[in-house]
DNA sequence: TGGAGAAGTGTGAGCGCTAACACAGACGAA
DNA sequence: TTCGTCTGTGTTAGCGCTCACACTTCTCCA
């Protein structure tokens, strides 16, 4: 990988040049076009080395009009999800190779998506994932226009975006059937933000398996996914905590519709006495690194966001390279994860 | 933002020749050149609205020999550090206009070092931002050629490249500092693996502080930032707590190096009966978003992973912009942040 | 031995943009 | 007036690559 003396990097002539070949041979050579001579081969090969030549991108792309260049659009990067689903994304799609760029947004109104489009189509993008968890971002998408082919992750199959996601109803009904099936008479449920797509089919999971099982359906409590508000909402849980109260039925198990308000939630029945599982079993969703370690450590629903991010991708490229096939909908399917904090209560 | 009919989106010659003008002037438009008058500005403008035109960057990396890109290279976006640092960075970054591309790494020996580059070399970066916490990526690095600025992040003061870093030696100093303060006769430390930098500069601040107020300097149990190693230790710690065993100096004080393995070591001291913080005081590094919710809250040190990404950025873009400004080594300052973990214990 | 077809290579014209220069007109100073 | 200078605009030549085609050699069979 020798740099030349010279200012500038060696182009294409160069390397035929020095090869006694013209440029077109040397493009051939790179591109792995079969009617070229082995002799003639090697000796591009040996130039391209000498030289250090590395085959100009921006010509490249004007030349074909192909940038292989994807976008993403996510918004809060720094969580455990939308990073694993980036990241896994990001590999994918360098060994099919594409470059990806990734727009983090703080928040995804239509204003947000539109400027984040704008910078990716002006990169020259042929395609882009957005990682669309919540509702307005859905509308603001549907409503969007591009030049290019658009994937959604975690947006939900309504949309006639194609689209990749967990199945978060499953997940959610695999916990609250595993609840119930250690003899928890119900199971309350601490929601996410129900502007979220993933916090309304998480919910909806959990309604539909204390109604299929013939289980009384006590109020979601509405969090916002962060530690504090599943403290907060902890707090209101514990005064009720094995008690029947009012027209609400028993409580003694809660699916939390992510870990981290899972945790915020055990740290307030921890304050106020109420133990975990004994009185109060505690079920998380998304299994994060931590909750391995949380007291108890949490039973919760893993997701493979890699998994994830490799099958948008594919599902993109599909699109961008015009493949036969059609799939639109793909569904990853979640795992539950039993520890400690729903063990079952001695009888 | 209409689409043109035919298939080929709009060229500046298109809009020229609807604007009546040449395709310079468009372009003259475009870059905000001053010597363009007023109505012929408008009139351009108008045109470039209606055909919902939009430059070709490939075009014009092409001709001015800026691809106005910048590449990152990371191990392990997926935790909050990095994943923060790179959003961080995201931002900063296409504020001035450029975009980012993130290659996300597994590990980062020599190898994948020189792919991920390549990578981003073959897409034409003007300059790359490496997140290299780990000693062998600085080794690896300083031996890499590059016809490109490239910049570190965690990746200590000693190397020739500019780089950006948290005062990791300050920080672990102010939480041991601390916790001599409220009263502990030493501190023990549960340190990270020892080829990460930000692992031994903690270790270095820790000792520093002790050996500074004339405390005695226990040894160093290593693990390997994950919770379970954390819990691992912690059992071998509960095992000594408020013990004076064998010639080393008692417990009573836990600074371990980050937060995930604090959770860890939290863990085991409960399981064991060892109370936090009457009987054993602990404090992490990192503050991640869980730590106020562990049992209990933790005392941590946080990091502006924001401020780490935005002066990166600038370091990167000075250096490609060939600014006179050459400051070549950042530090960003950490905040020490107390919490009922470390709480004075009742004398 | 001839000629069709394949294999291997070269030529020229763009891709859509910017840089450099050319040039016309307006304006103020000598 | 006459020049210089500034403003506003157009013209031309690339940037480094691929595509389409032309051309030269082989190969093989009638």
């Amino acid at each position: 990988m020798r740099q030349s003396a010279t200012d500038r990097p060696p182009t294409m002539a160069d390397v035929a040049r020095v090869a006694g070949v013209s440029h077109q041979t040397v493009s051939r050579v790179l591109s792995g076009h079969p009617n070229v001579r082995k002799a003639t081969r090697a000796g591009v090969q040996r130039a391209i080395d000498e030289l250090g030549y590395r085959r100009n991108s921006a010509a490249r792309a004007l030349a074909t009009r192909r940038t292989r260049t994807l976008g993403v659009i996510a918004v809060n990067t720094t969580f455990h999800g939308p990073a694993s689903t980036l990241s896994g994304l990001e590999g994918a799609a360098r060994e099919q190779g594409y470059l990806v760029s990734a727009v983090s947004l703080r928040t995804i109104d239509k204003d947000a998506l539109t400027q984040a489009m704008t910078h990716l189509a002006t990169w020259g993008v042929e395609g882009v994932v957005v990682i669309t968890s919540q509702r307005q971002a859905v509308d603001a998408l549907a409503e969007l226009r591009t030049p290019f082919p658009v994937v959604t992750v975690e947006g939900g199959h309504s949309l006639a975006l194609p689209g990749v996601a967990l199945d978060q109803y499953l997940g959610a009904r695999l916990v609250t059937e595993h609840l119930l099936a250690v003899g928890h008479e119900t199971v309350w449920h601490v929601a996410g933000p129900q502007d979220w797509l993933e916090a309304e089919a998480r919910t909806a999971g959990w309604r539909a398996a204390l109604e299929d099982a013939g289980a009384p359906v006590p109020p979601a409590l509405v969090g916002d996914w962060s530690p504090l508000s599943g403290f907060r909402i902890g707090q209101q849980l514990a005064g009720r905590a094995g008690r029947r109260s009012g027209p609400d039925p028993r409580l003694s198990a809660v699916f939390v519709a992510n870990d981290q308000m899972a945790l915020g939630v055990l740290r307030a029945l921890s304050e106020a006495g109420v133990r975990t599982p004994a009185d109060v079993a505690v079920a998380g969703f998304d299994d994060i690194p931590e909750a391995e370690f949380f007291p108890p450590p949490l039973t919760t629903v893993r997701q493979d966001f890699g998994a994830i991010g490799r099958a948008s991708i594919r599902l993109l490229i599909d699109r961008i390279e015009e493949r036969a096939v059609r799939e639109t909908h793909l569904t990853v399917a979640p795992q539950l994860i039993v520890r400690a904090s729903t063990a079952r209560p001695i009888a």
